[in-house]
DNA sequence: AGAAAATAGTTGATATTGTCCACTAAATAA
DNA sequence: TTATTTAGTGGACAATATCAACTATTTTCT
């Protein structure tokens, strides 16, 4: 078996641990209100400038029809706010509201918590060890795309 | 900020990267037409012996009546067959039929491949250190799940 | 042994999530 | 200037998932 098969192979074990293990699978794992690609939308806005939804949806590769209802929910809610683009007549700046800010922040707070309640038994070295080997992942992976 | 939390903002960015990375945001990214969960299902079952539902539902952490009717499905399309358990009568024995472990195995390698585009860059130094990474990553968090 | 609780699995009803296509308006390329 | 691409919306619908109620066993507990 080549370098490469075994990689995949490896790559595969990764995936079913890791999906399983951070309850990608059972979407109301972080049992919040929102779905994990609505929290991934609001952090996208949270942390961009200028926000246009043709932009989150290349960077998360989601449908921009669905994106677009997504967002008006937001709006409804009072999560987010828009204005209107002067470079580019068609597109809207998305941003988030003081409310959706406190929202997102409540948000990430929820999720840190259950991150931490998997992660609360690692010693600080084991702590330093896995940072540093998702790190490596995230630049060896991150090179490719 | 103590390690532990800079082991959870850590995964966080982990978590960003990857599941855009792997296309579990899009869930149509691997195209076959299969989901994650149904593609879990059939390699779960493929993996083993005297396999039951409940024990499914479990490790995926998915609800069992929902995959009671993916396993119907399975069923009506010819890729699982059913045994009744004398240990238990309330269980069913799930395997593969021929058809399923054939559709399995290509699912697999549809999927391989999807992956093997995303690496083909690396070099064989890249691909130990990734697979040595990705294994540090289950050894410390599957100590605590 | 017998009552109570738990487990395996199914089904109805329904909610949520996501897709596909067609469309308007503006921007860019030819 | 015509053609193509891009930003965003909306209708119609398909796929995915949840919840509660139910039967039939099995296990637990006294």
């Amino acid at each position: 078996m080549s370098g490469i098969d075994k990689t995949i192979n490896e790559i595969r074990r990764f995936n079913r641990f890791y999906t399983v293990s951070m309850g990608f699978l059972d979407s109301d794992y972080f049992d919040t209100e929102y779905s994990i690609v609505e929290t991934r939308i609001l952090f996208e806005i949270k942390t961009h400038e200028k926000c246009i939804q043709s932009n989150i949806a290349k960077s998360l590769h989601i449908d921009k029809s669905y994106l677009s209802r997504l967002m008006k929910r937001f709006y409804s809610n009072g999560l987010i706010e828009k204005a209107k683009s002067d470079e580019d007549k068609r597109a809207t700046y998305i941003a988030l509201t003081e409310k959706g800010i406190l929202e997102t922040e409540r948000l990430i707070t929820v999720t840190d918590n259950q991150i931490r309640t998997k992660i609360s038994g690692l010693s600080s070295d084991e702590c330093e060890e896995l940072c540093d080997a998702l790190n490596t992942v995230i630049l060896i992976l991150g090179k490719e795309v």
